[in-house]
DNA sequence: TTGTAAGCGTTATCAG
DNA sequence: CTGATAACGCTTACAA
């Protein structure tokens, strides 16, 4: 390619690079050259001098859940535009398979990383992954120390939504998680409990449920929490599945939503929405999650290390729907 | 690194590597020397002289659609297994981006792609795709030559289906899509089609509703067509969205489904198995498909350039639940 | 402004 | 079995 356009290899760097200190004359030839031969540089060997791939990495728990599919669409939208490609590595909650990955992603001398470990944020994974100071955000986890991340106000959201359900006059409202330990089911609880507390009520009447697997709601537990004498008269289900499992539970009760139960989902999903009668829900930005992810990022990989800020907190917002209502019978 | 073992760079290079004519000492000595130093080799430099990346591209329309999330999801578990890292790229069904995503990989010298065009299969894009020989494993999209490809048997599902309504009694059967271009949706016309043909049936019974956005559907136009007099008794909705447009459609015109209207859905969802009634939906395995072209590409990567088949076809189950019923008054 | 040459971290070739 | 040495395709001093 070089001799094709009839100047040196460092004339056509330059070219095709910064195009400073190019007489115009060489770069018309360079750039005629390199479309008549379909030439591209090599990322490769561009990576090996200038120490930088071009790629960064995107580590979550699951690709295939839509909240993550969604964060990593806008994430690699920001970071394409920005000349970055994005590596993804799905890593099923399995801490084995995200220190692998976190070794991968370093083999791989990439620019940065998006994380959302899917096991809590245990030394060793956060180590692995931050060893060689590749730049990281961290996406919706506890960040140690000052890791830049994006955060989701769960906790002002479930506070809203447990708000409004006491608003309602119900007493006695179940919180249905999977999962109890990372920071966005933690500082959902926090919030559901909070309500209750600035109210003054009985905070027996908060009843969390916590099951090792979603799947696990949609059958007997669930059925034995709604058949209870003293069963919740509302619900707040923690994702899809949860939601798919109570919406089934109250339909083999015979429970009438929302007549006989309230239910609220946190997360609004295609589900949610086409419901009948439509869920009311909580709802955040995914796109902006992914967009502020990638923003972060980009903006340590500029250097900017003090950046305008190192922590985007992005708001939930509470989706009126059909869901709830007035319990049938005040209790408490 | 060499040095700290106190062998020469070629020794390390073996012992990393094959291990093929290295001495046990050798061995012992640079895996030790590695872990003490944390030391990975560089993939780029390896890259360099190997060409080879390490690295395959995943281009698809839309990454946050749930059925290509976890078509992904399954292709990159397999392709880590084999040691590559899976890049991707969500092109948001704009040519434009297709090709600049295809002229990246190119840039990036992936080792092959998966690849799933969101506009058809236009000859620039592909070209662009093929230009340099990189293996390509076209999924679920229209195969030019003899390209090896994952294809899923959306027209004899979609005759089954069909063929289920029909037996029930149905003669008026609509086909809401919005799109009628790509391979699935033109793969299920036909079946489509061919069910009403086989059955010497009135063709007009089959009524094609062809709409440029999944969102339309949600609104006037699915109200207008239930508010008709000839409406059909029957709906074979393809995709989520359209899907929920659809119940909410009958909802809001007091349509019972089943009993007034039966729903059937191309594609299993949540919203499909979790509404009330459960939907009746016709099924692929999504992991296979990603399994399967994952297989694919790496039997071409590993140069089994004639493996065992280079094209597979998975197929499509008929779910049944409780969204069809016999038309009340049979008609035709 | 341009060309020459060194070197990025590996693997591959070829003598020892 | 091992070690020197030359690429791989680029960028970047430095020299012209």
């Amino acid at each position: 390619m070089a001799k094709a356009a009839g100047v040196s290899l460092s004339s056509v760097s330059r070219a095709l690079n910064g195009g400073k200190n190019v007489s115009a004359k060489i770069a018309r030839d360079v750039s005629a050259a390199a479309s008549k031969l379909g030439y591209q540089p090599d990322f490769m060997a561009r990576g090996l001098r200038t120490r930088s791939t071009g790629m960064v990495g995107c580590l979550v728990p699951d690709i295939a859940n839509p909240l993550n599919a969604t964060i990593v669409r806008a994430a690699e939208a920001r970071l394409r535009e920005a000349g970055y490609m994005l590596v993804v590595a799905s890593t099923a909650n399995d801490p084995g398979r995200e220190r692998s990955a976190a070794g991968e992603f370093r083999g791989r001398r990439l620019d940065g990383m998006l994380v959302a470990p899917g096991s809590d944020a245990n030394d060793t994974t956060w180590r692995e992954l931050t060893a060689t100071g590749t730049p990281v955000v961290i996406v919706d986890r506890d960040p140690l120390d000052e890791d830049p991340a994006v955060l989701v106000d769960h906790r002002a959201g479930a506070q809203a939504a447990t708000r409004y359900l006491i608003g309602l006059g119900h007493r006695r409202i179940a919180l249905l998680t999977a999962d109890a330990r990372m920071r966005p089911s933690r500082e959902r609880i926090a919030g559901f409990h909070e309500a209750f507390n600035e109210l003054n009520l009985d905070p027996g009447g908060a009843q969390l449920c916590i099951q090792a697997s979603p799947m696990d709601f949609a059958h007997a537990d669930t059925l034995a929490l709604l058949r209870d004498a003293a069963r919740p008269t509302a619900i707040i289900a923690l994702g899809t599945r949860i939601l798919a499992g109570t919406l089934r539970a109250a339909r083999d009760t015979g429970l009438s939503v929302p007549d006989d139960l309230s239910v609220l989902s946190v997360g609004d999903t295609d589900l949610a929405a086409a419901h009948t009668p439509a869920i009311t829900a909580l709802r955040w930005s995914l796109d902006d999650v992914g967009r502020a992810a990638a923003e972060l990022l980009l903006q340590r990989l500029r250097g900017d290390v003090d950046g305008p800020q190192s922590r985007a907190v992005l708001p939930v917002d509470l989706v009126l729907r059909e869901s709830c209502a007035p319990p049938r019978v005040t209790s408490g």
